[in-house]
DNA sequence: AAGTCAATGGTACTGAGTACCGTCTATATG
DNA sequence: CATATAGACGGTACTCAGTACCATTGACTT
């Protein structure tokens, strides 16, 4: 009855310590005795004192990679813009306690960095998936898909930041907003199936550009960039 | 004279002692008693076991910020896309030493994270002069930025582990063509000045493409982003 | 009642990082 | 030449995270 589940009870404590007495100033000790547990149910529960505050990333990286893989999407990068709503949605489940998280993050070095690792590897895993989904082993192909992946994980995080600070109301239409500009950077190539059909003429119009500044974004408009 | 200052000492003992038994397998003990110095002795030359593997990133990124700051470019992209070739440089100047950083980091989880929040340093660096260059306090200009720093350290990312992983002899080619592409992502706006003498009309072509999806990225391509 | 399993608490250890202090050496200064 | 001063060094002792091991408890089964 009053031991809920001892674990909660130890994220409490080591939460309301951190912000008492800062997160350098907390001993693991001082967490379990606030808790009422002893220190090695501390590490039982925790494998290190950083992970009471990132505790399930293995956890949502694991059901991301599962999104990816069942995934049935026109392009790779569509798919992994598709997935990385689910790591936003996480946090606007967890509410109040992501935007706890976020205000220590940004105090304490350490556990920025360690933020920061856990997002590189979602956007390996983007990087991986993409590379993978377009088959091309080129080098240009290689770098497309780098460039994919971080723009999807920077465009993420942007709008992520945004709700953390309290400076949006409606993330996830940002995030939709967020991720048209993504695709927008990378259009798909033209559909290898009969261009005859369904397409589109351009017709004409002026701009104050250089035409050398110009080529290459028009050569990557009407060629696509190697997607499939 | 056999006293090659030390510092020195300790890192090629360092770097031994990790080949050798692996990075958590030693000890700071051990790698001061190859050196032929005492403990404390370490921990005054370098702050921390990672530091002798990371000696000095702070410097490099001090002068990054430096070159920033004394830069006069066009826009912010390509000043931030000149000055991300410093770190480039600086790793092959680096040589054997770089590559063998990059063994290490590929194989121990720690200092793969290090390097990562390292390198998101020099991605907020870029983010914030570029957010300042172009002056619009939007949210889609800052996304833009984001999305800006974001391409250039992963252009610069792609580039510099070709050349770690020896897949590469002409690095600096290849930076400069990967960033010829980022700049390509993000085409410049037309010139405020006059629009009337120097330009382009473009005249008319056929795409297989809809036009619900090229859209977005045509006007991208006329009103530019919003730099400047 | 005896046995089993999981959760717990305690003790002891390793190793990174810090603080402090005494020593040595080189160089300057009388 | 003798002495003063500063900087680099070595050693000791401490804190704290994380690991390993063991003994205890308590609930639930047979």
């Amino acid at each position: 009855m009053s031991k809920p589940a001892a674990r909660i009870r130890l994220a409490d404590a080591a939460f309301a310590l951190f912000d008492e007495r800062g997160y350098e100033q907390t001993t693991v000790d001082e967490i379990a005795e606030r808790a009422g547990v002893g220190r090695t149910t501390f590490f039982r529960h925790y494998r290190s004192k950083e992970d009471v505050i990132f505790p399930d990333h293995d956890r949502l990286l694991a059901l991301i990679k599962d999104r990816l893989a069942t995934s049935s999407h026109s392009t790779g990068l569509i798919a992994v813009s598709d997935a990385v709503r689910l790591v936003l949605l996480h946090y606007i489940e967890e509410g109040d306690l992501a935007r706890r998280r976020y205000r220590l993050t940004s105090k304490v070095a350490v556990l920025r960095d360690r933020e920061i690792a856990s997002v590189a590897r979602y956007q390996r895993l983007f990087r991986e998936f993409i590379a993978e989904w377009m088959g091309d082993p080129t080098e240009s192909a290689s770098l497309r898909a780098e460039l994919m992946a971080a723009s999807v994980v920077a465009a993420h995080n942007h709008v992520l930041r945004r709700w953390l600070r309290g400076e949006t109301s409606d993330p996830v239409a940002e995030m939709d907003e967020a991720m048209r500009e993504v695709l927008a950077l990378f259009p798909a190539p033209s559909g290898a199936g009969d261009p005859g059909d369904a397409g589109t003429t351009l017709v004409a119009f002026r701009t104050g550009q250089d035409l050398d500044a110009l080529l290459p974004s028009l050569r990557r408009l009407v060629e696509g960039g190697a997607e499939r």
